[in-house]
DNA sequence: CTGAAAGCGCTTACAG
DNA sequence: CTGAAAGCGCTTACAG
């Protein structure tokens, strides 16, 4: 049988408050009693049950992790930076992928509830943001990766309006001024901020972009693939497109191929991201890189500062600078090649 | 407050064990009692405490899931899997990266085992398998993609030997001869099973692969890219390789693409997984995929299996079968192109 | 510095 | 069909 707190201190011949004293180094016990009942809880591989201690009011040491979809290489090194650092600092991590749907993220939020986890990481969409509210009521909650603006919450983001401004800034030192975008839906906040960023900077330089040219698609691959080739085959056709991720991208590559156009030489391409996809493309993408271990770490960190104060304090919010990652699919307009039909 | 089984038991005017065993589906309770609880349970929005009834000895509805990284595109499609089916079921799960570190793994279990988890479903590999020996006593464990031949324990994994088989027999149709394989590490059972199926099916056909022709690599890309140039420079140089994931074959397209070598016209490339970095790369990649779906849901049911029976049983071994996902990597030996220099 | 006792929110024989 | 009571393995005032 497992031994118990119990075995512990008939073995040392103490009270059970007396060992429970030593394992959490609360109250003064004296040095020799501490040793030696270390050495007891050692000699019995006694390991406290955290359930137990949960269960008398103390935290249960996990957290649960709400986002899309675990499989999706951008959740998958979010998460991975989440666990690091919560197990740096005792905590594991249950993951919930929602796939965006409001019923799977209630049905997770009541089984966390259940489980009373410590705290809540989300980086999932939903519809109804009245669960977040009621949510953010009742435990420690961050916001990781979006804006949900109705509700006051902890939140930290990547800082897409500058991301979308880099991204800008660097095609137009290119030389590119016939620019598209194919975005995420816009009803996401980081969506409209990176579009709002790349529009800004090139507004900046006189540069427009007529709206045909802004193309908002579902996440998937072929979607990007399909808005790529409509904006390819137009007369006025881009030399450049700014793809709002890295799956979006891979689906503008694909529609250059297809339409006969190479890359970067006849048009350039920037995602944004940086996950593994980037480098494994061909060209490999110049991409705008999303800081994802500080995004994990500083919401675990914002998450665990809640545990410490009792009065509900002002939110906070981090925005993360993002960095470009210059690859090959991005190159000066070669005016060798006529873009005009 | 949160309301408690007490809470309810006093609004109904009945015993908390009343309310336990409505809950519980347990004893026989008469309709109308049942039904008159459920609607004070509703309206008090009473959930029982996962913490409180795990300490009464009954299940936490938590499992552990070792792998060596979230991150890797397809641990992620695995975790989503397991994931998946646990939700199903009623079971959450722990994501524990660890690096394929024995001392990381350690930590881990030992967290999993305070925190009582109903069973641990493990991914990764390791040095001292006495780690798993242990564990396997006391407590339900799968193990999941590879083989612990030196331990009796529940396994799933993909056939591997049959992939191998594949692989070569698609290679060979296409009138392949000359042929090498970036192998991971050869002390991980799939890869040598991988590798024997390739071998063996090309030894039924009289084909032989030269010992250099044979290339264990780390697991990363850098390694496949560097190890693929070595073979591609010598002067018999192979019209195909097979590589043992997808990763080591995007660093195999690198190469080949640096020596100036067309995929597939000039060389031919099989990779194994069939992650989504298979259908990103250009050209997209011929794969042998994993059912990664099945693999994760088979390996909860195995675990969740032996909760149910009191005595040890039989070790199970279930091997899933892998299907070779045909792309663009792959040609016939063009024999315009002179491989002899 | 140390311990007795109550309590956390449940489940489970057992008795009626 | 229903309830009283013990117990799961801890923590926390409180008293000494």
């Amino acid at each position: 049988m497992k031994a118990t707190i119990y075995d512990v201190a008939r073995e040392a011949g103490v009270s059970i408050a007396t060992v429970s004293k030593v394992i959490n180094a609360k109250g003064k016990i004296s040095q020799e009693r501490r040793e030696e009942i270390f050495a007891i809880m050692e000699r019995l591989h006694y390991q406290p049950s955290v359930i137990a201690s949960a269960l008398t009011g103390k935290h249960t040491f996990t957290l649960g992790l709400l986002i899309p979809d675990i499989a999706n290489p951008f959740f998958g090194e979010v998460a991975r930076a989440v666990e690091d650092r919560g197990h740096q600092l005792g905590y594991s991590v249950i993951i919930c992928s929602t796939d965006n749907k409001d019923e799977r993220i209630e049905q997770y939020i009541s089984v966390l509830k259940q489980k009373r986890v410590d705290g809540i990481i989300i980086g999932t969409g939903m519809e109804n943001t009245d669960i977040l509210r009621d949510l953010g009521e009742s435990m420690p909650v961050v916001i990781i990766g979006r804006e949900v603006s109705a509700v006051s919450v902890h939140t930290v983001v990547a800082d897409d309006w500058q991301g979308g401004r880099s991204a800008a800034e660097h095609l137009l030192l290119l030389g590119h001024r016939r620019m598209a975008v194919l975005s995420e839906s816009l009803t996401v906040s980081s969506s409209r901020e990176r579009l709002h960023g790349f529009k800004q900077r090139l507004g900046e330089e006189g540069v427009m972009m007529s709206e045909r040219h802004v193309r908002p698609c579902k996440q998937r691959m072929e979607d990007g693939k399909r808005e790529a080739a409509a904006l390819l085959q137009g007369s006025d056709r881009p030399t450049a497109i700014f793809c709002c991720n890295d799956l979006l991208a891979v689906g503008a590559l694909q529609a250059a191929k297809e339409a006969g156009i190479r890359v970067p030489s006849e048009l350039s391409v920037v995602s944004f991201d940086n996950t593994i996809l980037a480098s494994v493309t061909d060209p490999p993408l110049t991409s705008i890189a999303q800081p994802m271990e500080q995004l994990g770490a500083s919401a675990v960190d914002l998450l665990l500062e809640q545990f410490a104060q009792e009065a509900p304090t002002v939110k906070h919010r981090i925005a993360l600078r993002t960095e470009l990652i210059v690859r090959e699919s991005t190159a000066c307009v070669n005016l060798a090649y006529p873009i005009d039909n």
